[in-house]
DNA sequence: TGCGTATGTCAAT
DNA sequence: TTGACCTACGCAT
């Protein structure tokens, strides 16, 4: 699920559904036991995402940071608002919707097969449950889940590149491109480094990179200010896309049907992306699987030409 | 039942 | 550069 798309929806779910309540906050796994009873029982002020990590303010000065690694998730129960334009015209036009309870137990089956209850049973490995009056959010299998104050909060934010989202400004961009521009490492590998910019996963650093025509191996300096400008542009274009959708939508300008085909199944959703050894969209050519940072990386070699000059 | 994989990051080597 | 870690799921056996 998660690149930074996903967690800009999930912080403004809780801003819609969390935000202003007093919540009762248990770790149902046991494993968070103790910070959540640090914040239990407290009333939530706001909900941030910068990039891949969360942070729910509560009274006190307790923050809950979040960070949902490779296999985090939140699931949300009872009172779900619509968080987006999108999201209002599939639901039911502004007005908060119930959403039932979408995992059930595997082991109970006679049990909860009807309408929910409200709160429902947490199931599997919940690792912290944050319910108020009207709605349940339970987190599983995040990589950090800590409850920290306001000085801390800061330093975890200082480590952090830019978010076109969390800030939009020109002054932002600069700083990215800046970066970008002093190092000599590899583009691919910049686009996933979190201080360089916040939010940029595996699946979108893939579809910038072709999208934008670059080899991945051209080092940071030698990519030129515009054309960095051009990534950081289509970063803003493609994380707004993926917060209203919830789905990494990289190839715009499809034609209805192959933008519903998009829409549906992943394997049509992507230019390169797992798409080793299949025809490049474009040009035909079979598309790469490399290693980088430990990472696969797709890419298609002919349309992502090493860029000839190395201008500025 | 068990293996491999996944949109991530960090510490240790 | 590698290994460890968090969890769920799909697929093969």
């Amino acid at each position: 699920m998660p690149e930074g798309h996903s967690v800009h929806r999930i912080a403004l779910q809780f801003e819609r559904d969390f935000v202003g309540h007093t919540a009762a906050v248990s770790s149902p796994q046991g494993r968070f036991a103790e910070g959540a009873s640090e914040i239990d029982g407290l009333r939530m002020l706001s909900s941030h995402a910068i990039g891949k990590q969360m942070f729910l303010e509560f009274e006190n000065d307790k923050w809950l940071r979040i960070h949902l690694g490779l296999y985090g998730a939140w699931d949300f129960f009872g009172i779900v608002s619509p968080i987006t334009d999108e999201s209002d015209a599939r639901g039911s036009m502004g007005a908060p919707r119930l959403r039932r309870a979408l995992r059930m137990a595997e082991s109970e089956s006679a049990k909860s097969t009807d309408l929910e209850t409200f709160p429902p049973e947490p199931v599997g490995q919940v690792r912290v449950r944050l319910m108020t009056d009207e709605s349940v959010a339970d987190l599983r299998g995040p990589t950090t889940c800590e409850v920290i104050d306001s000085a801390q909060v800061a330093v975890a934010i200082d480590k952090l590149g830019p978010d076109p989202a969390e800030d939009a400004t020109r002054a932002s961009e600069d700083r990215f491109v800046k970066r970008v521009r002093t190092k000599p490492t590899p583009i691919g590998l910049l686009l996933m480094d979190q201080s360089v910019v916040a939010g940029i996963g595996n699946v979108y650093r893939a579809e910038l990179l072709f999208r934008a025509r670059l080899n991945p191996h051209t080092p940071g300096r030698n990519v030129s200010v515009k054309r960095l400008r051009a990534i950081w542009q289509d970063w803003v274009y493609l994380l707004d896309i993926g917060i209203r959708t919830g789905m990494m939508l990289t190839m715009d300008d499809l034609s209805p049907a192959d933008e519903a085909k998009a829409r549906r199944s992943r394997t049509d959703r992507y230019w390169v992306y797992k798409r080793e050894g299949l025809p490049c969209r474009v040009c035909g050519t079979n598309i790469l699987l490399e290693e980088m940072g430990s990472r696969k990386l797709y890419w298609c070699p002919k349309d992502q030409k090493t860029p000839r000059t190395v201008a500025s």
